[in-house]
DNA sequence: ACCCAGGGTCATA
DNA sequence: TATGACCATGGG
């Protein structure tokens, strides 16, 4: 989708995303988003959940915790071996050690994640993006749960859901959909984080088969049919 | 036995 | 720039 062009902006989305939202909020109530209890572990979590359900990500942090190692400098310590067999519940583990092992080489690197903080946000997501196993949905989870900055996370029940509303055509860039949310919606940081963690619940239960998307809150606007 | 999860990188054309 | 292969465990 280009700039500018039809579908994008014309106030249909504004009407739509806030009306989403309302249906979202008012049926799974608040999620009290990101799960973690440390901005570092926030920012484990984001990567070891790639393409991973978050049961088995938990399962590899509690073994990070109890290794006592969810420290950049202590996983950066362990070999290689020893932290993919402490990932190892989280699927991909060889993927996964050497990106979040390049993700601690960074933050070191840059005197550690609190002295990101007076980093300007778009200085921020490219320095993420420059890091090695870091994408623009990755980038995003840190720079809005991490850093409570006012970035829209776009994931693939994002796409999804909103193709079936008919709002997406469904081949849209990452950075076209996000544009999009961000353009629509009230630049708020606590509003895109209540909607991402809103969208990832839906798209993890209700929206996932034929059946439950007819009793979904969103069934009206909902175009699903194959 | 299948399907897919809160993606990203790399090789190829 | 645009696809496709690849990574891998665990729950349905």
């Amino acid at each position: 989708m280009k700039d500018g062009e039809a579908g994008l902006n014309t106030g249909q989305e504004k009407i739509a995303c806030e009306s989403v939202y309302k249906s979202l909020l008012g049926f799974h109530g608040k999620r009290d988003w990101w799960p973690g209890d440390s901005r570092f572990e926030i920012m484990v979590g984001a990567i070891l959940t790639q393409n991973t359900a978050w049961s088995n990500v938990e399962k590899a942090i509690n073994n990070l915790k109890q290794a006592d190692v969810l420290r950049p400098d202590a996983l950066l310590n362990l070999h290689h071996r020893r932290l993919a067999s402490l990932l190892r519940p989280s699927g991909y583990y060889n993927v996964k050690t050497k990106r979040l092992r390049a993700f601690c080489f960074w933050l070191l690197e840059n005197n550690g994640a609190d002295s990101l903080e007076k980093w300007k946000t778009v200085k921020l997501r490219e320095a993420l993006l420059s890091v090695h196993g870091v994408g623009p949905e990755t980038a995003d989870d840190i720079l809005l749960y991490a850093f409570n900055r006012k970035v829209f996370v776009v994931d693939a029940y994002t796409r999804r859901i909103f193709s079936r509303l008919g709002i997406l055509a469904g081949d849209e860039s990452y950075e076209d959909i996000r544009a999009m949310f961000e353009k629509a919606l009230k630049s708020s940081a606590s509003l895109f984080n209540e909607y991402h963690a809103l969208i990832v619940i839906h798209g993890a239960t209700i929206c996932k088969s034929r059946p439950d998307c007819k009793n979904c809150v969103l069934s009206n606007q909902c175009n699903y049919n194959s």
